[in-house]
DNA sequence: TGCCTTTCGCTACGGGTCGTAGCGTAACTG
DNA sequence: CAGTTACGCTACGACCCGTAGCGAAAGGCA
């Protein structure tokens, strides 16, 4: 949660405020649904969460990285639950993900600091960490109980498995994501059904086919 | 290329310098490569432009405008040659537009004017129109080709059509991005070869099920 | 209990960018 | 030539950044 890996052997000395923590993160997210990223001022958060300024960059080098810390923890709340087919599956994770993205703090930070790793390789590892990396979880999920359900063929060889796990999660969040925010128009039930299906026949395709290149 | 729309009836006075506005976009690009998206000033630009700063705010109102026009250039030189097959045309459209974003004015800038867009409308606009729209004819084409060679289906409905051509361009658009600015790993042949397989393998897969939903 | 260490809120600061205003000059029209 | 608009230049108030220094607070430890 908190910025940096514990400070080395604090055992000593006043704690770090847990309540300013959490202060800092909730403030944090409602400054991203009034103001949005670029008017979002490290000053005004602490004001907001009745903290120095200073205290924010004790823990926290500057706005990017606590603006993927504040938003990291809305991503957790995704599930998969089993709906009994792999495309019911597939349509339920992207309309979770899709109302996500609705939400004005999700919306507005997402691309920035995603926009901002492209020169700050210590950030892209965060947002990895924090966020990507921990969504993957639902693709490897789907996919063993499409297998389990014998939707999709066993493993073949384990370098492709995990191929196309990264393949599928690329292309729903890549979707998902451009459809929300560059189309600026609604992941709703047709879009959703489209994209399922095209997901969920591809792979059949694949499979039925056993090429090695999918 | 500017951005009012031609001052009404300018007819009278001094007409803008459209070397001051070629060298405006230039230093834009250059500032990009140099100093990304974040560290970009408009006064850092007037001063590679040889160009007073308010000559650049005669023209755009800010940073994004400014940026989105300076790169919006670059995504024409996408092309689209017949290759013979849905799916090599496919691969070559996304290896295309890999390369651009691999280029760092347009990873830099890209996301940042995105996610600038999700809290200002005439900005979105602007990219649909300068960017994202444009690019749309190269989906529309390669499905008429497919179509010619009776790879796809002829047109059922229209609004069919309209929806799933919508979706390919979102899913290959989004996917590309992903996978190049938020994973961070290659577009490269193996990847690209597995994104079309999927693609053409769905498409082919809602097309001889008949169903209307794909 | 008293000492040490670290964090706390607060204030203040230099440095930088923003976007605009005002000026005299340059360029083009009729 | 008069009228109009764009130009370069300078200067400005406003804002935000990130840091430093201060005394006070809150823990650990002997």
């Amino acid at each position: 949660m908190c910025s940096r890996t514990n400070p080395r052997s604090s055992r000593t000395g006043r704690p770090r405020s847990t309540e300013a923590d959490a202060a800092i993160l909730e403030a944090t997210r409602a400054a991203l649904v009034e103001l949005g990223w670029s008017k979002l001022t490290m000053g005004d958060v602490a004001g907001r969460a009745g903290v120095a300024k200073t205290t924010l960059y004790r823990r926290w080098g500057n706005k990017s990285e606590l603006v993927v810390d504040a938003v990291a923890v809305l991503f957790d709340e995704l599930e998969l639950p089993d709906l009994g087919s792999l495309r019911a599956d597939v349509e339920h994770v992207v309309l979770q993900f899709a109302a996500l993205l609705e939400r004005p703090e999700t919306k507005t930070a997402l691309m920035a600091v995603v926009a901002e790793s492209t020169r700050d390789e210590p950030l892209r590892r965060r947002i990895r960490a924090s966020i990507v990396d921990r969504q993957k979880r639902l693709v490897l999920e789907g996919r063993m109980r499409a297998q389990r359900r014998g939707e999709l063929p066993a493993d073949r060889d384990l370098p492709a498995v995990g191929a196309t796990d990264d393949l599928i999660f690329d292309v729903i969040a890549g979707a998902v994501v451009h459809r929300a925010l560059v189309s600026a128009e609604p992941v709703d039930g047709p879009w959703v059904a489209r994209l399922s299906a095209l997901l969920v026949g591809g792979l059949g395709a694949a499979a039925t086919a056993g090429t090695p290149n999918a």
